[in-house]
Order: structure tokens, then C-alpha cells, then sequence
DNA sequence: AGTGCGACCTGATCGC
DNA sequence: TGCGATCAGGTCGCAC
């Protein structure tokens, strides 16, 4: 699932494939997760041109041209992918959006098989309000920011803690376990039960993990694939997840899978205190 | 206020 | 060329 490393490596390359070209037209084939609607959504970024594509937490951002937004989250089967001209639209795209630039043509597609994700046309208010629910970014923060954000609600589980993007921005189920995991501490502790140092360290291995993920251009444990719809490599470093029952790669302990703050949790019961 | 859980959705996988 | 049940997960909204 797109978690920071993924929406991160799609940004990059959306940002580098749509800067300074112009949206010239947009086909919606379905337009059930479009907002405010499929009519204001196309009216509103046909013409316009893209400035760059940002990102925070798990959301992308096109900056258009007159102060206009264009916001996508993948949520967990959400694409972009760039696809030659004479693509043919699959079954669950939902989008197609054709770009010009100085008379050159390219064309990006929008699609998600399960329909949670969503493109959300804003102005800078709703940018700003949307923006302003998420906590620190966590590969801009200082160790210490983060630290100090995982202390309240003392009886919030490490877990929960970091999946709430209020508390931290754009971890999600894999990279929290991995997180967990690297630090020692198990994911269903309390916050309360951190001292000061096991805080520290465990927003240290958050900006870790997440900056070795980025760097490998994300996990491909499940559906994800990027806009050239290729894999990312991080599977091959995870420690934990996804591998209930294989052996811990510090201690050889078969790692342990449960269920916890509603999701899937897998860590090492003898490394993880 | 904080917590837990269902809903949203589809494809893959499992059990019979 | 079986088929129904279960699971996966980011986020929202609702009940407690």
C-alpha cells in the first residue's frame, strides 16, 4: 500500500513528467470518487497549467496555475500511470488526463481497483484546511519533533500512535511494524511505557526506514507499482512484515503476526520488548 | 476526548 | 469453468 516511500517516489516522477505542461483535456470514465464533482473537477483544470507536484504525508499535489489544486490519494490501489498513445483504457481506470507541451502530447492515467482513493479539486482555503490536519513530515523533522509526539495519549498504543497521521505524517500499517521492529519495542505498548530514550529511538528508526524505503523506491508487497508501472525494491529489506513465521533476520525467532489497533501487526517476540 | 469498529471496494486466496 | 467466506488496508464517521 502507498505509504510516504511510495507517494514519494510517484511524486518525483510526476513532478518531473508534468512540470510546466498544460492540461489540455480530461476523459473521465468514471467519475464516482471525483470532488467536488466529475463537472467541476474537468472545468476546473482543463487549460490549466501544472507548476510541480508536491507532496505531504500520504497526498499528492498539483500546483496549477491561478492558485488551483488538484489533490490525489491513493489510498491503498490508487495509480498514476504514463501510457503511450494508443493506450487502452482498462478496466478500473477512472481517468485520463492529456498534456501538452509546446506541441508535444503525453497522456497520464488515473486508476484504482478498488475505488478508495480520490482526486479532489481545491483552492488554497481547502488546501490550507486539509494541510493543517496532518502532523510533522517525518523526514523534515528534527528526531527530538518526533519524539515529542509520541507521548499523548499516554495510553495509545505505539501503533495506533504511528498510523494516525495527525501524530506523525504518512506511515502506514508496513513501515510502522518495520519501525517497531528496528527500535525493539512491541507495536501494541503503550506510550506511556516509552521511556525518553526508547521515544527517541524509535523516531529515529521512523526517519530510517523511511529514508532507506524512499531511497529504494518504496515496498512492492502488494499492489504497488510506480508511474513507469514498475516495483519498488523495499520488500526485499522488510524485517517483519509480511513475514509471519519466517525467521527474525536479527534472532532467528519466527516473527509473530496478530491483529492489533485493527490491523495486521507482525513483530519478533523475542527482539521487541 | 479518546477509542473501537463498521463501511467503503475488489481481487486473491482459502476451505469445503 | 465451483463457490462462498475471508482477508488486505487508509481514512472517515459514528457510537460509546
Amino acid at each position: 500500500m502507498p505509504e510516504l516511500p511510495e507517494v514519494e517516489t510517484i511524486r518525483a516522477q510526476l513532478d518531473k513528467g508534468l512540470r510546466g505542461k498544460k492540461i489540455a483535456a480530461v476523459q473521465v470514465l468514471y467519475g464516482g470518487r471525483l470532488r467536488p464533482s466529475t463537472v467541476a473537477l474537468t472545468q476546473g483544470v482543463t487549460g490549466r497549467t501544472i507548476e510541480s507536484v508536491e507532496r505531504r504525508a500520504k497526498l499528492l499535489i498539483w500546483r496549477l496555475d491561478h492558485k488551483c489544486f488538484l489533490l490525489a490519494h491513493l489510498k491503498m490501489t490508487g495509480r498514476f500511470i504514463f501510457v503511450p498513445a494508443e493506450y487502452h483504457p482498462g478496466k478500473h481506470d477512472h481517468v485520463i488526463f492529456y498534456l501538452s507541451d509546446h506541441g508535444n502530447t503525453s497522456r497520464l492515467v488515473w486508476s484504482d481497483v478498488r475505488k478508495f482513493g480520490y482526486l479532489e479539486l481545491a483552492d488554497d482555503k481547502k488546501l490550507t484546511s486539509v494541510l493543517a490536519t496532518y502532523g510533522p513530515e517525518p523526514l523534515l523533522s528534527s528526531p527530538e519533533t518526533l519524539a515529542n509526539r509520541l507521548v499523548r495519549p499516554k495510553t495509545r498504543s505505539l501503533k495506533a500512535a504511528l498510523l494516525n497521521q495527525a501524530t506523525i505524517a504518512g506511515i502506514g500499517n508496513i513501515y510502522a511494524d518495520e519501525a517497531c521492529h528496528r527500535a525493539g519495542l512491541r507495536p501494541m505498548r503503550r506510550l506511556a511505557s516509552l521511556s525518553s530514550g526508547e521515544r527517541l529511538r524509535l523516531a529515529r528508526e521512523v526517519q530510517q526506514v523511511l529514508k532507506e524505503a524512499v531511497k529504494q523506491h518504496g515496498t512492492s508487497a502488494d499492489d504497488y507499482v510506480d508511474t513507469r508501472g514498475e516495483r519498488g525494491d523495499f520488500q526485499r529489506f522488510l524485517r517483519v512484515y509480511g513475514r509471519k513465521g519466517q525467521p527474525c533476520p536479527v534472532c532467528r525467532t519466527p516473527i509473530k503476526k496478530t491483529v492489533h489497533a485493527q490491523r495486521g501487526t507482525h513483530y519478533c517476540p523475542k527482539c521487541q520488548k
